[in-house]
DNA sequence: CACGCACATGACAACGCTGTCAGGGGGCAC
DNA sequence: GTGCCCCCTGACAGCGTTGTCATGTGCGTG
């Protein structure tokens, strides 16, 4: 009761093993009734190829790798769904792994997938800065970041400095002068580009960056709902809030309706399901993970076939999306006396 | 420039190589110096044993197999998130694979996995009702099915016809005759299941069937706006709705809002980020879906062990989670003198 | 001291497939 | 008729690993 090998084959349709060999790869010169026999016999018995076998002796699998913070991530969930989609078309399969944001486990992860399962190439959301140990493997397995650079591999990310700027920029259009930024997580990159374009955004409008005004995860972990208290209780509260990620925006998104401020002028870095049933509509940054996840692996295709190519960053666009809560307007600043300015 | 195999790890540590091999698998009788020996050349080297050169001897690979409908929709995101979590402590790598609910990419998908990949396990999402072609590996590879049962394999799903009724008879409870059942989709037996379950309450409680209370899902599609729309604007509307799916929900919840009848009495089958944001928040059946994923890969562990056991079904709990849509009680009839009857 | 046994190690084949090379047969040109 | 080439096919090795079996060494026992 063992499952069909070439062999099989070869002895059902009355050839070698060499010739089965060349009709499952399409090669050229095989006789169409010989081709038709083969074909036949395989159909019969249900064979396919042994991938194992295939690719010790090719010495490369037909499979990516996809290393990913965690799949519970919608954002996440979404990319890896665009580059599965894809990688079918191309007759790859696709091998997930998560970090769970560990280093170490970042770098067995990788490690498994690129000298262990010899994948054709990995698409990963680094972690660490550095990843120094993939240096061997550099001439012979693609790598591509996303999401967040790594700098000695091709990434595809977002302009998130500028992105953030541009939001900023509307909130102060509509007169605010406290905004608030949510989450300034200092282990991503990507966070601390944004948070980078909140400071320098402050500069331009000759706004003061009131620290106060930061809420940080400390130890990977942040009360939402506690956090959003301090900020409001403050004696000179933000008017309006900036979320710097999807996880951020959703938790001051619930922080605040739970609370009934729900009408407070909100933007937040990353869409999410439901942000256009909310009233008002959180406006966002969009940052596609479809228009990511298929930039990733268009890239990593690409290097497939050229690998010689140097390192660089690929900027996918984001948008601005416009639903309410980023267009509130700041409330008028009232003078002791209750004259207006 | 090749990647360090077993015989340069023999090589380097004056071993034959054989003795790495028992080394890296953790193999008793090796003396300690010589397994230090061969750890340090090992690490030196930075050697990865070779995933298909093992599973080509042993004739299984060290990793599972997934296949679901899409990883974009976020019930089975976190399905496949809760079963990469087990296999990562299992040591076994996650292959996902999508169906797009198409019987034949269903086919090459398991195939390619079971017959291809030679994966230790599937779990996947049933699409067709019958899947005569993995007959010939019924010994050799253990299959879970998962959210919609499976006739010939271990299926883990929720009791879709008790957790509607009891869905159901909530609403009742607070005075509605008139539910829309949203969403009946005939491609799922799980939609089936539960539609039946909705059918069934209605005897129990003497109400009519009203077919056109129904939404049915035509060809893969809905239109949810349109559909709410034809609903409310009956001549006897319903006045609660129950939604048969997490995208159903979405969609309705959105479609309601969006009119400014937000308020309209509602459950939805599945549990959804944000559902609890909403006013009113929108109650539901939770169908946890990293229970779910738990006890698939448990299930599917236990196969590993046990081949032999007659496949069977195994309910995972739901719960219904009160928010404050599904406890809108139906307005009073008023009789045409409008007096109350 | 001889024997047996446990322990530590190695030689070798085989897993299923493809790359290399060789060979048989038929058609065409000289 | 002879030589050549092209088309089609097959024999065989080897990819990196592990299972089987064999070997060598040292120690306890009678």
């Amino acid at each position: 009761m063992r499952r069909p090998g070439i062999k099989e084959v070869a002895e059902e349709s009355g050839v070698s093993i060499k010739t089965v060999s060349r009709v499952v790869n399409g090669e050229a010169s095989v006789h169409p009734d010989t081709r038709g026999r083969v074909l036949a016999a395989i159909e019969r018995l249900g064979y396919v190829p042994n991938t194992a076998a295939r690719s010790l002796k090719s010495g490369t699998a037909g499979g990516i790798g996809v290393v990913i913070d965690s799949l519970a991530d919608p954002f996440f969930a979404s990319l890896v769904s665009a580059i599965e989609a894809r990688a079918l078309v191309e007759g790859l399969s696709v091998l997930v792994a998560t970090t769970g944001l560990d280093p170490e486990r970042e770098r067995s992860q990788l490690l498994n997938l690129i000298a262990g399962h010899q994948v054709a190439g990995v698409i990963f959301a680094p972690v660490a800065d550095e990843l120094p140990y993939l240096e061997p493997y550099r001439a012979l397995t693609p790598v591509v970041a996303v999401d967040r650079p790594s700098p000695a591999h091709d990434s595809v990310v977002v302009d998130d400095y500028g992105a953030t700027q541009l939001a900023l920029r509307q909130l102060a259009s509509f007169g605010h002068r406290r905004i608030a930024f949510y989450d300034q997580d200092e282990r991503f990159l990507t966070v601390r580009r944004r948070f980078h374009g909140y400071c320098d955004l402050h500069e331009e409008f000759g706004m003061k960056l009131d620290p106060a005004l930061v809420a940080w995860t400390v130890d990977g972990s942040l009360d939402y709902a506690a956090e959003t208290q301090r900020l409001l209780g403050m004696d000179d509260p933000p008017t309006a809030f900036f979320a710097s990620n999807t996880k951020a925006a959703i938790g001051l998104a619930t922080s605040l309706h739970r609370i009934g401020r729900g009408d407070t002028a909100f933007i937040a870095f990353g869409d999410f399901s439901l942000a256009d049933v909310l009233r008002p509509g959180v406006s966002c940054v969009d940052q596609d993970p479809f228009l990511i996840g298929n930039a990733a692996i268009e890239r990593l295709l690409e290097l497939r076939e050229n690998p010689t190519t140097e390192p660089r960053e690929w900027i996918v666009p984001t948008s601005l999306v416009q639903r309410g809560s980023g267009e509130i307007p700041a409330p008028i600043p009232i003078t002791m006396e209750g004259i207006l300015l």
